[in-house]
DNA sequence: GTTATTTATTAAACACCGTTGAATAAAAAG
DNA sequence: CTTTTTATTCAACGGTGTTTAATAAATAAC
């Protein structure tokens, strides 16, 4: 049996990924393997390399769908405060990594195998992320230089990026009695009360 | 050939994890083996399993070997400033995710496989690191309730954590001329500065 | 001091994995 | 109707973690 041609380039490329997606969020990024997307989508694991370069571009199409549903989830809210902005946008990163752990894994803790650079069209979805975090940052500075503005966002993220880790996987297991968005509230509010004085 | 009883548990013990964190510091935690472990200490794949439950329990004693070393560290300092003190400790943690890059790896953000619960020799070390930083946070604190410097001392060092996570891999790559040195500055500078008061 | 028992160690298998290349059969082109 | 193209599969390769039975050496028993 070959060349059955029911669906387009495009189409198994969607399929693919969203088996990706379902296996991920049922048994964890450990668990996925070529064979059990191959065998989802009912075809050969063969197929899949006609379609990707390899697991680790599939996983990466995979992500950038994941990384489209929180940029959309951000976008939900574009006015208020620089805080509120903030705000918004860090409980939608913890949301994302509190309910939807495993695919929030994949994006954001797997290391790809290749040492391939990380492509075009998916450096613009973290760039663009991170781009609005810096703006609100640059809202709240007042005559602060532009790198000052870059290290203090980059530093706010990096922080809001660990609570999530925290959050995802308690691998630094400490009393786990502490909610995250307490803990987010309390970095947003004293960092950025102090940073902007 | 069997029953050479050249060594002891023990020794065999400390062979493995030895050779363990020799092959992730050589190449990358990827590329760790069952196989190359007991080539490298000169023993067959089973015999491992003698002496180790599986390969996520020798990675799990190795990695108590780093959380030693860290550990050590940090107690190289012990007066000062509460700032002072912490400062330190998040050095030492950052300094651990830069220089030993695939070590700290396996520590922090190895997931392991089996839903094992974490055994309490390894729970203690972990536990010990973060007793540290809720000590130097309660010394700062000016009659804040018990629950708010946990919940303090939580948010500050998985904002630590978040930095390292940064710095040992540039995943959520944003330009990366930021030195994540002066990040940590930041942080702790204006967290502190306002939490304090 | 020889025999029996224990046990450290190995060898071999199992079921999986990602990836590649040749074979195949259907669609498209001539 | 034949030829060329190509979507798809099949089968293999070398790797993985893990288990189990066989083996041989050390120890215990007599």
């Amino acid at each position: 049996m070959a060349r059955r041609n029911q669906h387009s380039r495009e189409e198994l490329q969607a399929l693919a990924v969203h088996a990706v997606r379902e296996l991920v969020a049922e048994q964890g990024l450990a668990k996925l393997s070529v064979r059990k997307v191959a065998e989802r989508i009912r075809y050969t694991p063969g197929m899949l390399y006609h379609v990707f370069a390899n697991l680790d571009d599939l996983i990466l199409h995979a992500n950038a769908a994941t990384l489209d549903a929180l940029l959309a989830e951000i976008e939900t809210v574009s006015t208020g405060s620089p805080q509120r902005l903030l705000h918004h946008m860090a409980s939608a990163y913890l949301a994302l990594a509190r309910e939807e752990t495993a695919l929030w894994q994949m994006v954001f803790m797997h290391r790809m195998q290749k040492a391939a650079p990380v492509p075009d069209w998916y450096q613009q979805r973290t760039a663009s992320l991170f781009a609005r975090v810096e703006r609100q940052m640059a809202r709240l500075a007042e005559g602060q230089s532009d790198s000052a503005i870059h290290l203090a966002a980059r530093t706010l993220w990096s922080s809001v990026h660990g609570i999530a880790v925290l959050a995802a996987e308690n691998k630094l297991d400490v009393a786990g009695d502490v909610d995250e968005q307490a803990m987010l509230d309390s970095l947003l509010e004293n960092y950025l009360n102090s940073w902007a004085g």
